[in-house]
RNA sequence: GCGAUAGUGGCGAAGUGGUUAACGCACCGGAUUGUGGCUCCGGCACGCGUGGGUUCGAUUCCCACCUAUCGCCCCA
């Protein structure tokens, strides 16, 4: 093969095409429900819009970002994630402004890119969803957020989700805790694994989710987050649990669960699936959190926020594992069989006809003989035929065949452009 | 970035250090001058991921690279 698409790249084809737009179009029309419209950003933002944000010291900065130099000297990075650049644009174009209401909600799909190790529904360039509500620090936005997000899987039909919610605090509640878990980990130093002590004072809050089983164990005895809030992070946290059993949504609280970008605090959520698709392990489908203090971060006045991204290809490796098929089939209504090369012409203003009319058409461009036409016809799944050769040209009538029952009929083919639809009804009838 | 496995036609899949690389599916054509199924007949890999090497000879052995899959890291 000569040439060959980029590694962890996927072309998306007809026949899976259909699905995501399928996907798309659902999450656009709940969004619309909930009132968030649609952000366009751009696919590349200068590299300091991630790199300030996402955290210096995070793999995501250090090794997985796709950066480069262009022609002008300047260090730009194709997007590893959205809430960023949709936070630079908030910024940028004042839509803090008193003039708009708040919260400001908004949503928006396309492609990241993190230079990863390909796998199962994680690739180099892959697509995200996801939502956005700026200026509102009430729990009941961090409530609607992860109500919307949940209601947006189980619309696709998807049973055996886990909503787990953690709570990161205030600044004041997480150096509390991060100071004491150093504390406490710092003893065992020497048992933690080469990863976790290489975490541990990078960012000692990622040893909480270490999969290392010697590691968990020493995490079991650990302080928990939940201990150290302030009195303001914990009531926030309170009225979030309370608000999600108002609305009557399952959740777990997993109070090791952390996050790999440094801007959350408050509430983190994932929406997890054990799905067959993951070999039965619980995975991340969607995630989110509160980010209050990223508005100022990039340049804008103190803004609370908060989003959630859903990870595409994820999503439709569960559907697809769970036999949830997406697509309705718009399939063909028209075939034109066109016989002998004297109805070139012929066939092609049938066809252009019947799609004026508001149908499908289709035809054969191989010169094929009937039988070959019909065939195709047949794979192509057509409601009808209708079969035109010199005579039928002449006399301008022509048989209409519907391809389910094998009925057939003689119809004007006058009546092809002028009234197509009474043609079908009385063949219907 | 680390570790493991794999790579033969559009798809699935057999195969061997040595003449024409099985078979199945799909597709195309014919039997059947203008009607979908079945059956029968025929066609369809100057080639075995790419590049080197060993050899009289490599799809088969060796090396490197590429890609995919799985695990780790991390994550949607």
């Amino acid at each position: 093969m000569k040439y060959q698409r980029p590694k962890g790249t996927t072309d998306i084809i007809p026949g899976e095409s259909e699905r995501w737009q399928s996907v798309e179009s659902r999450a656009r029309k709940l969004f619309n429900k909930y009132r968030y419209n649609e952000i366009r950003t751009p696919i590349f933002e200068n590299f300091e819009v991630f790199s300030r944000t996402s955290g210096e010291t995070s793999d995501i900065v250090t090794k997985e970002m796709y950066d480069f130099f262009d022609k002008g000297e300047r260090h730009i990075t194709l997007r590893p994630e959205g809430t960023a650049g949709v936070v630079r644009a908030y910024v940028e174009n004042k839509l803090y402004g008193p003039e708009i209401q708040k919260p400001f909600k908004t949503f928006y799909m396309g492609p990241m890119f993190r230079y990863e190790r390909p796998q199962a529904g994680r690739l180099r360039e892959f697509h995200q969803i996801g939502v956005e509500a700026f200026g509102v620090d009430n729990p009941a936005l961090d409530v609607e957020v992860m109500s919307m997000a949940v209601e947006l899987l189980r619309s696709f039909g998807l049973k055996n989700l886990k909503l787990a919610i953690n709570t990161l605090g205030d600044i004041e509640s997480r150096n509390n805790y991060r100071n004491a878990l150093v504390e406490y980990l710092e003893p065992f130093e020497e048992q933690l694994s080469a990863d976790s002590k290489e975490r541990l004072h990078k960012n000692p809050l990622r040893v909480l989710d270490s999969k290392d089983q010697n590691d968990q164990k020493i995490v079991e005895g650990a302080p928990d987050i939940l201990d150290y809030l302030t009195p303001a992070a914990q009531e926030h946290f309170t009225n979030v649990k309370m608000l999600l059993d108002t609305l009557e949504i399952p959740y777990e609280i997993d109070s090791n669960m952390v996050r790999g970008l440094d801007y959350y605090n408050h509430t983190i959520f994932e929406i997890m699936s054990d799905s067959k698709a993951f070999g039965g392990k619980w995975t991340t489908v969607c995630a989110g959190g509160r980010y209050n203090g990223l508005v100022e971060q990039l340049g804008g006045p103190e803004t609370p926020g908060i989003g959630f991204g859903l990870g595409v290809e994820r999503l439709l490796l569960v559907l697809e594992a769970e036999g949830i098929s997406l697509v309705g089939d718009s399939g063909l209504d028209v075939y034109v069989v066109g016989i002998g090369d004297k109805t070139l012409a012929g066939t092609m203003k049938l066809v252009h006809e019947i799609r004026q009319a508001g149908y499908s058409a289709e035809r054969d461009y191989l010169e094929r003989k009937p039988k070959g036409q019909f065939k195709a016809a047949s794979r192509l799944d057509a409601k009808y035929t209708l079969t035109v050769g010199e005579e039928e040209l002449i006399s301008g009538k022509a048989n209409l065949k519907d391809m389910g029952t094998g009925k057939e009929i003689v119809i004007n083919l006058t009546d092809v452009q002028s009234n197509f639809d009474k043609v079908l009804e009385n063949f219907n009838s």
